[in-house]
RNA sequence: GGAGGCGUGGUGUAGUGGUUAACAUAUGUGCCUGUCACGCACAAGAUCGCGGGUUCGAUUCCCGUCGCCUCCGCCA
């Protein structure tokens, strides 16, 4: 007899002979009549077991996540014991043949309980923790998606093409993950950051557009939304300007939210690096929340404080951010949001308050009192409200206020409902590094600058767009790309400005820049965060909730207990020796 | 590298410088014929993460350490 699923059990089925197969989920035995509910993937079923029955003993011996068989006739349920809570509430299964296929012991994470036992209890013991409704939820939503993704770029013409999972290390970026190679001793191999390059000599070589749902691994230290291992879709197409770009990854991304019943209306809106920054103090700004940075440099005047007139002679900005219902925050918290911008050079945050009588608060003495409706209406204040503002380096200015953006949605629950999808585009080319002394490239050092502003790449490098953008969703970024550079000469001259001498491009990246003398076609793509993409979409608050087996913040697994030690031999074998660590600490 | 939070029966929590560490649930036994987080009774179950210090006495206070989580730095 074939097997059937318990959870898709209904009314119609009343009646017919079934098979099932999974696990106890709960048992209510009542001495007599005794329930219990058997768990497969598809959800659970109520098995009902009367004395008479010939089971009756088998199944008043059931335990939580044993294993069962289980044969038996599908039933209405009696008037009044029904469970509207279940999918499977109309039905049970009753005249039952039952067959034990496995034994548990008391498992530390119980499936079936409401609380979720400490994360470490659950990583240590994923196995059953992966049981859990939600898990299974999250799992099969990620599984949808992945299906999706293939099933999207298959009918646009994308090759799935594999990468190398080991490959050399290259400068820029992230810190390697590295593999010793035993043939080659002395030299290592390292784990993709991402299939960057080798998606580029796929373009050389012809094939058009290809895509990958790759693994990609990073040294780096963890986030709630970090893991040194994660899942990218990587995409790449030739002969694509930056909006075939967009509008592919688009029609993708739509296809992909609709299997968590989202509908997104294209095309998305769009922001540049600049005006996110201006206006939300953020690169991938949550657009859930209904709040702007306001400038105030047509205020400037109106407040008599060396702290601001200081900033301004020094070539600042004035700007300020309302905070609805500010007024209830005391000293306290604002100090608090004090320290939470104190990486920015803020001592303190400056602010002010509107109440029935006007304004008051720390910046309220210094403004000239003909002024205050002027900044009540330019910010917005309603009695109430309050608003932070600060005066001094733009960036600095708007990263902060930024921050404070994202404070004042905590602690007063800005955010509206819904999802907020948004592209950020023109980001800087090159940034200032002050750890390297030199500018660095802000994506990638493959990323094509803007055409319009070639001319002044030596000259103001800084100040260069590149054809970058980012796909950011309620505030993460879930997907990034850029147009690449195809032209050698182009190439060169970006490495020049990064300082990169020949012989260490030519040693890192000559293959590269070999296969663009032999008639590179104009490229571009884009790589998605998958594992973010499916937190956002599952509602999850950690990446961790949708991975199978994930490591813990410091990067081990608690399942299977790695990192571990080597036997000896492994190491001899590879020619590495551990250091001593007084030679390690320099 | 830095900051913060947490660590108490299997699990989730409460709690206290002083007799026997409490509750829920899970577990075991018994009772119970319509439950669905079944119910009732009884029982068993804890080196209060680990090490040190203060104290007559520490699970509680202090220091260190380990583990988990969050954030900053870092992550093209």
């Amino acid at each position: 007899m074939q097997r059937e699923s318990a959870g898709s059990l209904r009314s119609t089925d009343i009646g017919r002979r079934v098979r099932l197969a999974g696990w106890v989920h709960r048992v209510r035995d009542h001495g007599g009549v005794l329930f219990f509910d058997l768990r497969d993937r598809s959800g659970i079923c109520q098995i009902v077991v009367s004395p008479t029955d010939a089971a009756s003993a088998a199944a008043s011996r059931l335990r939580p996540e044993w294993v069962i068989a289980v044969e038996g006739t599908v039933r209405t349920r009696q008037e009044g014991a029904k469970n509207a809570k279940i999918a499977t509430g109309e039905i049970e299964v009753s005249d039952v043949a039952l067959e034990v296929l496995s034994e548990s012991d008391v498992p530390p994470v119980l499936p079936s309980a409401n609380d979720v036992p400490d994360e470490a209890v659950r990583l240590r013991y994923r196995f059953l923790d992966l049981r859990r409704e939600e898990m299974q939820r999250n799992l099969a939503l990620r599984h949808r998606v992945l299906q999706a993704t293939r099933r999207y770029l298959d009918a646009a013409g994308f090759y799935e093409l594999e990468t190398p999972m080991l490959t050399r290390s290259t400068p820029e970026g992230s810190r390697d993950f590295l593999v010793p190679s035993r043939m080659q001793p002395g030299a290592f191999y390292a784990l993709p950051q991402s299939p960057q390059l080798f998606k580029q000599l796929l373009m050389v070589s012809g094939f058009e557009r290809y895509f990958q749902i790759v693994r990609c691994f990073r040294d780096e230290d963890l986030r709630a939304d970090r893991q040194p291992e994660f899942t990218q879709i990587d995409i790449e197409m030739s002969f694509a300007q930056q909006e075939d770009v967009l509008s592919l990854a688009e029609g993708l991304t739509k296809s992909l939210v609709a299997e968590a019943g989202w509908d997104l209306s294209l095309p998305l809106k769009r922001l540049t690096y600049k005006d996110a920054m201006a206006r939300y103090g953020s690169d991938k700004p949550d657009l859930r929340i209904p709040l702007e940075i306001i400038d105030l440099g047509t205020l400037a005047d109106a407040f008599d404080t060396p702290l601001i007139q200081g900033a301004l002679a020094a070539g600042g900005v004035l700007r300020g951010l309302r905070a609805p219902g500010g007024a209830a925050l005391s000293r306290k918290q604002w100090d608090e949001l004090g320290r939470e911008i104190e990486r920015f050079g803020v001592k303190s945050v400056p602010y002010v308050i509107r109440d029935a009588d006007g304004l008051r608060g720390s910046l309220a003495k210094a403004l000239q009192p003909q002024a205050q409706d002027a900044l009540i209406g330019a910010l917005g204040l309603a009695v109430g409200d309050a608003a932070a503002i600060l005066a001094g380096e733009d960036e600095k200015v708007s990263l902060a206020l930024g921050v404070l953006r994202l404070s004042f949605a905590d602690r007063f629950a800005l955010r509206k409902p819904g999802h907020r999808f948004l592209w950020v585009t023109d980001f800087p080319l090159m940034e200032w590094s002050e750890e390297e002394g030199r500018a660095v490239s802000r994506h990638h050092p493959f990323t094509h600058p803007n055409p319009a502003d070639l001319g002044r790449l030596e000259d103001e490098p800084l100040a260069v767009r590149a054809q970058a953008y980012d796909l950011v969703l309620d505030g993460v970024e879930v997907a990034g790309g850029s147009i690449r550079i195809h032209e050698r000469l182009l190439q060169e001259r970006i490495f020049k400005l990064l300082g990169l001498t020949e012989e260490e491009t030519r040693n890192k990246f000559g293959f590269l820049l070999d296969a663009f003398r032999y008639g590179a076609p104009p490229h571009g793509g884009v790589a998605f965060g998958f594992d973010r993409l499916i937190m956002l979409l599952a509602g999850a608050s950690s990446i961790r909730d949708v991975i199978a087996f994930p490591k813990t913040a410091k990067g081990t697994d608690l399942l299977t207990g790695a990192p571990a030690e080597v036997a000896k031999a492994q190491l001899e074998e590879l020619r590495l020796r551990e250091m001593p660590p007084e030679e390690a600490k320099r």
